[in-house]
DNA sequence: GTATTATATAAGCACTCACTTATATAATCA
DNA sequence: TGATTATATAAGTGAGTGCTTATATAATAC
């Protein structure tokens, strides 16, 4: 057995309020499944392209996601290297699985074309 | 192994948002330790009490702490019968142990008699 | 009864936040 | 080259948040 690192009350207050928004959690919880793409995330949520990359934005800076550029895409996932991933991962493993909406996408054709 | 009860997405952000100030976090942390007054958080806390009983009340509103009446003082713990206390659970776990900090106003002799 | 102690609650205010619209940057394609 | 597509960013706005001060409620002590 492995000791948990700890995160200060600060910083781990601070990654709760950026995973205290739905729209963001519900981000996490997608790239926790696979990575996407900001198109694909608005889709997915129905909600303006601005508004997606704020919230990613604002995960990137808290080093949550981790961006990679393909083209003129940048797919954005989880990253399992961050200090606070296992807080993250332990908060992810409470909500439902998001791998269905992302299945969906892929059957509409929406997927990685990015329409 | 039995199966993880599971929030929505919904909820689940609406109690992040909660545990996502640094003062109700650590409210939380010292309560998942022992139970504690309002004036004894106060004291831990250094805030006005009004700032502390509108943090309670919060938490008490998601059901994330219940309270017990004791002749003028109110005492309140993190309610384990939650549906959430999983998830808060498995939270608190990744932050530091706030014992201590009941300890030291235990040995101030600030405890329990509020003072 | 009144005074004291603990707590809750209401109102006001500065600040933050998540959206919008508009525009800028960057890569691809014709 | 210019047009299209994907993404980022800036500015503005209305709603929400966390504190303050002031007051109300409730239990105890005298």
């Amino acid at each position: 057995m492995t000791t948990l690192p700890m995160i200060d009350l600060d910083q781990g207050s601070k990654l709760l309020k950026l995973m205290g928004d739905k729209t963001r959690l519900t981000i996490v919880s997608l790239l926790m499944s696979d990575e996407c793409c900001v198109c694909e995330l608005v889709e997915i949520l129905k909600m303006s392209q601005p508004s997606i990359s704020q919230h990613v934005a604002k995960l990137k800076s808290f080093n949550i996601v981790t961006e990679r550029r393909q083209g003129q895409w940048i797919f954005y996932r989880v990253n399992k290297d961050s200090e606070v991933f296992p807080l993250v991962e332990s908060i992810v493993k409470h909500l439902p699985d998001q791998k269905e909406r992302i299945q969906t996408l892929e059957i509409k054709g929406l997927r990685v074309c990015c329409n």
